[in-house]
DNA sequence: TTCGTCATGTAATGGGTTACATGATTAC
DNA sequence: GTAATCATGTAACCCATTACATGACGAA
């Protein structure tokens, strides 16, 4: 999870942990939140795991004395070969594991770098998952209304509500989606082949 | 968390596990799920804690054979003394642990148990920390904006009008909570001791 | 008799959090 | 020089989950 979000930034730009930390509040808003605490051993076993390296391109290590101390303030990452590979592997699964609550979050925002069909799958399983829980609640909530103390009840009802309320919005990003992929096609011929 | 939602239930009537858990499906609805894995550990903590305490006085016991074997189907808990008053104690704790995202939909879901002064103040503590979160997103959205890619900012807009949607929810509580208090006199004099 | 669901439980694991400790750098 | 915030890290803990194991009971 934290490390999917991780491949993901570092695949747009090198970053140290602490602006990681800020990036992936920017990036995921309300929908997660992640503690240092968390963050800088997961970072240490990408490290070990060989997926992330510290970049040492960046060319703000001030000349002279602190050099020697061998002991940098920040220590920048970057991607691997292999942390590409990886990212790009985890960025095909279209499984469960990809729309549940705690993850789909991070794979949305990675959207960008994810395969247009990838996506619709994502948004479809999502739906569906949604819509489940939306019938149960449904289901639930036909069989004990009237026995609901009234506070239960609106909390039933703001939660359906809430649920109601993403179904539409994952429909329309469908929508989107579906409009994009047969508008732009999968793959343009380049010119220079073309008879 | 699991702990109180228990106390809750099992105040209303006494309930074995496996009840237990559709019961909280039932009151929590899309809020918040539990698993057996984590409900019977839990029951037996409490047990041992002395909260609740099988409940004997079911006479669903069929009378014969069974009751020889001395291992019956159902295990039905019921609330202690001193469970009640531990649900209690739980129920006037207006601080922080009622109204964050994972406690918030337990404490309310047991609203009809707690007290109207404790009710707002959870109320308020709810709407102000989703209140910080808004005025969080709606900074870094102001500064990010033009960087963000389409995806990571339909999902910010998405989660800023959940956010938006869940005050407004609140604040309607907040009102209708104000008007049952001034109109409601907190303690009535009654009717026997008046001059 | 076998399938579904009711019913209880355990073991291993997971993926985080909180609190703490430390120090560099920047702004006033 | 001192407060804020940037920056990295560790240790102890928490609260659950998943997967598994077991068995009763009613309906087809």
């Amino acid at each position: 999870m934290l490390e999917l979000a991780v491949l993901g930034l570092l695949h747009e730009s090198p970053l140290h942990g602490y602006e990681l930390r800020q990036r992936l509040k920017a990036t995921l808003g309300t929908f997660r939140a992640f503690s240092y605490g968390s963050l800088y051993p997961t970072l240490r076993r990408m490290r070990d795991a060989g997926w992330i390296a510290e970049d040492e391109g960046d060319a703000e290590v001030v000349a002279g004395a602190p050099a020697l101390t061998g002991r940098r303030g920040k220590v920048v990452y970057k991607l691997t070969a292999e942390g590409k590979e990886h990212l790009a592997e985890l960025l095909t699964d279209a499984g469960p594991s990809a729309w549940e609550d705690e993850t789909f979050g991070v794979h949305f925002a990675l959207f960008s770098q994810t395969d247009p069909e990838v996506r619709v799958r994502i948004l479809e399983g999502r739906r569906s998952r949604l819509e489940e829980r939306r019938e149960g609640v449904r289901a639930t909530l036909a069989r004990t209304r009237a026995r609901l103390d009234s506070y239960t009840l609106q909390l039933q009802e703001h939660g359906l509500e809430s649920v109601e309320r993403e179904v539409r919005w994952l429909t329309e990003l469908i929508e989107t989606e579906r409009l994009k992929t047969t508008t732009t096609p999968r793959k343009a011929v380049p010119h220079s082949v073309r008879p």
